[in-house]
RNA sequence: GGCCCCAUCGUCUAGAGGCCUAGGACGCCGCCCUCUCAAGGCGGAGACAGGGAUUCGAAUUCCCUUGGGGCUACCA
């Protein structure tokens, strides 16, 4: 009981569901469900500035939307709780009072390094590079009866780790092996502020500990701070869990994912019209492999093959395209009525104002549009003249390649009147009207098609025309034909 | 600046001394199919950052250089 194996997501509330921290929770999630441990869910919100609910709920329902659910968290309880570290400083308070006790920590008076609160983007400045550099803060060297004196006056004061700077701290990790931080490299630090409250470093072991986490499963970017970590478990007399630092994720640019670079969280790609089972595919292959040539991997593979062992060590950079075949793949495994459904969801969401939006009308408009989209935003972005009654403005590219040949109108015209006489209009029908006109005019059926698909879509590319016409229908299609002929009348297209 | 991490095709990666004239995938480029697109088929270009060392033999081990990244808050 003892040895089950528990891991944990630790997201703070300061923004939505990142793909970085998705991909931290994705591994965390695959190493619990592989070995068979717990997967729990912990709010890190002692930053009570930058905190929103909102956030949090944000961060809940992308967990969810990707299928990663966990065992314990705020919302469900658990034995370890609360799940929430602005419900816990009760528990760190205590552990507070521990440190100060052994002697781990010094009252530390200092007011000059407010942090810079006007602009939560803003990186800290150079002005206390001076202080940074100082091993230990002054306040470490006072004397014992000063300290009484001024605390009895009520002079407030954050409790500051006093660090051998003699020693070198050696992090253990399962992916990158021994990282050894040389004596005097960990600065003394602040472990609980002057308002009370706990700091990251100092909440986050208490809580691993308290909550039982063997495995700490974590983005590179904390690798710095295990040091300081570790010294708390040794004043504590706790014994750390395992670390493992997975490496971040990069944008294009090479700099770590910022939400600068357009699309960044798991909610944005809910609305792009992704598929959660493709995002989590595609995350789980950024910085893990299983080993041989696999690229789709069902959920469950991925949690018979995930191992710590397969993640690499160095960072990744986020390539939007492959993404999009994988969601492409996914999306040929999806049955056409669900996603005829997905479409219909999307739909109101995109275009606010479609006037065709019938479930028969959306699944044909699907069926026809989904083998040549990668997302399902891109059915109604691409097929947005299905969704319109009006007839669609013609691209200038559409117009200059397939409307500027002189006898266009003509050609068109041919066409209203075959698609008037067709029998029916159907695919098969529209099919043989404008096959049979070709035919007769001893041309290929490429001449009518082309203005044709110009007319019923405004673009130079579509599904197949006979589909298209055909779901149009006979009434949309010959409106829409009427109008290029007017235009073209009013306008002659450019030559090409 | 200091400390730490990392380094195979443009990108994601396989590779844990000989199986590598380095494999796969995305992307890219041709050709075929074809009403355009997509899909599909066929083919192609494309990488071990550099330098030392160890070894009979290094993409794989060690060192240095270079490059990239992270951390360096009374943020997480």
């Amino acid at each position: 009981m003892t040895d089950k194996i528990r891991v944990r997501f630790a997201p703070s509330p300061t923004g939505y569901l990142h793909v970085g921290g998705a991909r931290t929770a994705l591994f965390n999630w695959l190493f619990a469900r592989h070995n068979g441990g717990e997967f729990v869910l912990r709010v890190e919100d002692t930053d009570t500035a930058r905190n929103r609910d909102e956030f949090e709920r944000g961060i809940f329902d992308g967990l969810r939307w990707l299928g990663l659910t966990w065992d314990e968290g705020p919302d469900i309880g658990g034995a370890f709780g609360p799940y929430r570290q602005s419900e816990r400083q009760a528990l760190y308070r205590e552990a507070a009072e521990k440190l100060r006790a052994s002697g781990h920590v010094y009252e530390c008076f200092c007011t000059d390094t407010e942090p810079d609160v006007q602009s939560s983007e803003s990186v800290p400045t150079d002005r206390t590079a001076a202080d940074r550099t100082a091993a230990s803060c002054p306040c470490r060297a006072l004397e014992p009866a000063v300290r009484l004196e001024r605390m009895a006056a009520g002079e407030p004061a954050a409790l500051r780790m006093a660090v051998d700077p003699t020693l070198a701290i050696t992090v253990v990790d399962l992916i990158r092996g021994d990282v050894t931080f040389p004596p005097g490299t960990v600065p003394d630090f602040i472990v609980v502020k002057r308002d009370g409250g706990a700091l990251y470093n100092f909440a986050v072991v208490s809580d691993d500990h308290s909550m039982r986490i063997t495995h700490v499963i974590r983005g590179e970017e904390h690798l710095a701070n295990t040091p300081k970590q570790l010294l708390i478990y040794e004043a504590l007399g706790w014994q750390p869990p395992a670390f493992a630092h997975i490496p971040i994720i990069l944008n294009e640019q090479r700099r770590k994912l910022s939400k600068r670079d357009g699309a960044t969280f798991v909610n944005d790609y809910e609305t792009m019209g992704f598929l959660p089972q493709a995002l989590v595919n595609f995350l789980a292959l950024l910085g893990w492999s299983p080993g041989d040539n696999r690229e789709i991997l069902s959920i469950e593979e991925m949690i018979r093959d995930f191992t710590l062992a397969g993640v690499v060590k160095h960072p990744a950079i986020f390539d939007p395209a492959k993404l999009a075949w994988m969601n492409k793949e996914y999306m040929k495994q999806v049955a056409p009525d669900d996603l005829a459904h997905m479409v219909a969801t999307l739909l109101p969401v995109l275009r606010p104002n479609a006037a065709r939006k019938d479930a028969p009308h959306v699944a044909r408009v699907t069926a026809l549009l989904a083998e040549r989209v990668r997302t399902i935003a891109e059915i109604i972005e691409h097929g947005a003249y299905f969704f319109d009654t009006d007839p669609p403005e013609p691209t200038s590219e559409a117009l200059s390649k397939h409307c500027a040949a002189p006898d266009t109108v003509g050609r068109l015209a041919a066409v209203r009147d075959a698609l008037v006489k067709a029998d029916d209009f159907s695919v098969a029908g529209v099919e043989a009207a404008i096959r049979g006109l070709a035919e007769a005019n001893g041309t290929k059926a490429a001449t009518y098609i082309h203005p044709l698909r110009v007319a019923l879509t405004g673009q130079a590319v579509s599904p197949g025309i006979f589909e298209v016409a055909s779901i149009l229908g006979r009434d949309v299609a010959l409106a829409r034909i009427d109008a290029l002929l007017n235009r073209l009348a009013l306008a002659p297209a450019p030559r090409s």
